[in-house]
DNA sequence: AAATCAAACTAACAAACGTTAGTTTTGTTC
DNA sequence: GAACAAAACTAACGTTTGTTAGTTTGATTT
């Protein structure tokens, strides 16, 4: 019984070279060395180097569009929709790290239609998540900044947390949901 | 009157294309044919390709520790100083997003003295910030929240706006400092 | 024992890479 | 108009890149 296949192996170890140097500085060498074989068996196994990319990245972003799905079907305020939000992207952070990094610095080096397909996914998740925001607002839920503003500032704590996550490691993922949870809607103040 | 050398033109050129696919997608030929110049002639006025990341990561940082520095030498509350610290970022976006990318994405590809020198500021720099937010946090001005949650929120947040200031540029930088100071300080609820 | 198959190997490819050397162009100063 | 310096050029270099072709290994099945 092989509970891993030996492409999502290379998938695997290609995602952490990835997440340290970035996609491009990754040599195909590189992946097979870390692999402990040469260059040339990669390919019994994957396409290209590409294809490792995509299936990182549009995996990933899949995941993300199905959280947002199940969370839109809720019968909740949006205050507690954008909390589950942000329990759904540190749920992925923890474990899909490297994955994330590739999917915030390196999808423009996807296949042309790939990145067609993956952008259009942000988009629309993005979307979805803006229309949460302008709702709490209208209900008066939210305070009356500008959408964008709080957006933005969500997510891009969300997406990089997973620079962070790794070092400071020990936080329990309770902890870290509820600090976080707190930080982000009620600030510091 | 010149008033931007040949030398300062090239790194201006190269740190949008870095901003636009990573320092190790982007190749010498690439940034010469953005100058409308051929790649060996770039060799009259810069040692090499990793000498034009160095400038712009390091120049960057030192502003960075500069601003720092004289926040910290304000008689001001920690409340005041992360207030500061904010239009501090927000300042050097407005005007660098092209190297912050750079900052943020391929710090790793420099020469290996710089990293240490970069990694150097980059550690003291965050070292004041936490101390400032733990500061806060002992006069009773911020949340009993982790210090480490705080910083890392804020600092993404930050970090990441060069991805977004572009996009909705429109903003006026004064609404931008406002609508920000506010959403991370006091949060959206 | 023969056949099969996944997965490794060696060897090589054409293209692209950063960089160097030597030369020519261009505009300014004496 | 001769001299000079800045900045471009052509041509080439040795490496590294992703990838292909064909072969060998080793375990499992028939």
């Amino acid at each position: 019984m092989k509970t891993t296949s030996r492409k999502a192996e290379i998938i695997a170890e290609a995602s952490q070279l990835f997440k340290e140097k970035g996609y491009s500085a990754v040599t195909v060498r590189d992946i097979a060395h870390a692999m402990g074989i040469k260059a040339a068996s990669l390919y019994n196994h994957i396409e290209g180097k590409q294809e490792i990319l995509s299936i990182l990245i549009l995996d990933l972003a899949k995941e993300f569009i199905e959280g947002m799905e199940d969370i839109l079907k809720l019968k909740n305020s949006p205050l507690q929709k954008i909390e589950k939000l942000i329990e759904l992207h540190i749920d992925i952070t923890v474990n899909q790290s490297e994955a994330l990094a590739a999917l915030n610095n390196d999808w423009m080096h996807m296949a042309e239609g790939d990145v067609a397909q993956f952008v259009a996914m942000r988009e629309a998740y993005e979307e979805n998540f803006r229309n949460i925001i302008k709702e709490g607002i209208s209900l008066g839920q939210l305070q009356p900044r500008h959408p964008e503003v709080i957006l933005f500032s969500i997510l891009s704590t969300l997406r990089t947390l997973y620079l962070w996550y790794q070092k400071r490691g020990k936080l329990d993922v309770n902890v870290l949901k509820r600090d976080m949870v707190a930080v982000l809607l009620r600030g510091i103040v």
